[in-house]
DNA sequence: CCCTCACCATACGGCACCGTATTGACAGCG
DNA sequence: CGCTGTCAATACGGTGCCGTATGGTGAGGG
């Protein structure tokens, strides 16, 4: 026992990598074998196909970007600034390998991993509006379009960067906005 | 001359619908040379290229689903009704293809189209906060983020529309947050 | 000292697509 | 009737990927 996984290990940082840069046509077995300096037989050895590292794949991105920062902003007490947190750190840093899952629903694990981050993100994002004092059914609404707002800029950020300008600015106004 | 590109246009009609159901990797010439019930020799008559015909595509898209649109709902007067207008009907018919497109920005062609739209777009949404009596740079803020909104919704739509509920009540909800 | 086993290389067949001939079919016109 | 131009079918070669089969290689255990 104790398999040490550490070759597997490199295998699937190296396909978090590529999703992010090329997307998810790019965890591909024969070109990231190239870029490991190896060859198929290799992943062969530790996977079972293309698919299993693609479940691997998106299983990481579930663990470090979604469950991940979702716990870290639950020790936060304060609503407001649970909420300033999450907004803000939109703004920060664009997710650019989320939108690389978006663009690859069509896959049924990945439409299934996107689907479940959004559920969960709304949900923290409806309780926190509620701590705030909102009725339930607000909240929820209100969660929804905080969320919608997070992957629109995301797109934007990605496709259309010349015209969002100010980032700081824009992101003070949209919490602004949207916790009051 | 006078090329009545009747068929040139069966082509592009069945490339939109691809592009809507398969993404872009659906706009391909031998699996649409089969749902159309011809081979390719036709294609390779009408067109020079996959590409050409990808070009062909995303221009048709960008005159049915950007400027028209954008032209119907610059022919109403009131900034108020023309906001609640372009919010509203976002909630309708989620565009999907819009999201094939944003799922195929890696070709340059699609980006420059996705990008002019997001261009075109916020510019009209920050013109009617103008006439609303926002300020520019306040205006423009606020065209973002409703442009924001809406880019996430349609993903919403498309890969979780059991979160989002009833869709009228958060077309209002929305509504009511952005426009005020 | 050899043998096993984890690990990787090589080589192959298959598939789906792009693009390029090359060859027809058929309509209108001189 | 034959010629020409428009359009489509067939057939081919090329590419990039998946997955399999099979053959090393080197380190540790008996």
């Amino acid at each position: 026992m104790t398999p040490d996984n550490l070759d597997r290990e490199r295998w699937e940082r190296a396909a978090l990598d590529a999703l992010e840069r090329g997307g998810l046509a790019a965890v591909a077995v024969e070109p990231l074998a190239r870029a490991l300096g190896v060859t198929k037989g290799s992943f062969y050895w530790h996977f079972k196909s293309r698919a299993d590292l693609i479940a691997a794949t998106v299983a990481r991105w579930e663990r470090l970007h979604v469950d991940g920062p979702l716990q870290a902003a639950g020790a936060i007490d304060d609503p407001r600034e649970r909420l300033m947190e999450l907004l803000g750190r939109a703004g920060a840093k664009p997710p650019s390998i989320f939108i690389r899952l978006l663009d690859a629903v069509d896959e049924p694990v990945v439409r299934a991993a996107v689907a479940r981050a959004a559920q969960e993100r709304v949900a923290f994002l409806a309780k926190a509006f509620r701590e705030l004092g909102l009725t339930p059914a607000r909240a929820r609404r209100q969660a929804l379009l905080a969320y919608s707002t997070y992957v629109g800029r995301a797109h934007l950020a990605r496709d259309a960067p010349e015209l969002l300008g100010d980032q700081a600015a824009l992101s003070r106004h949209i919490a602004e906005q949207l916790i009051g």
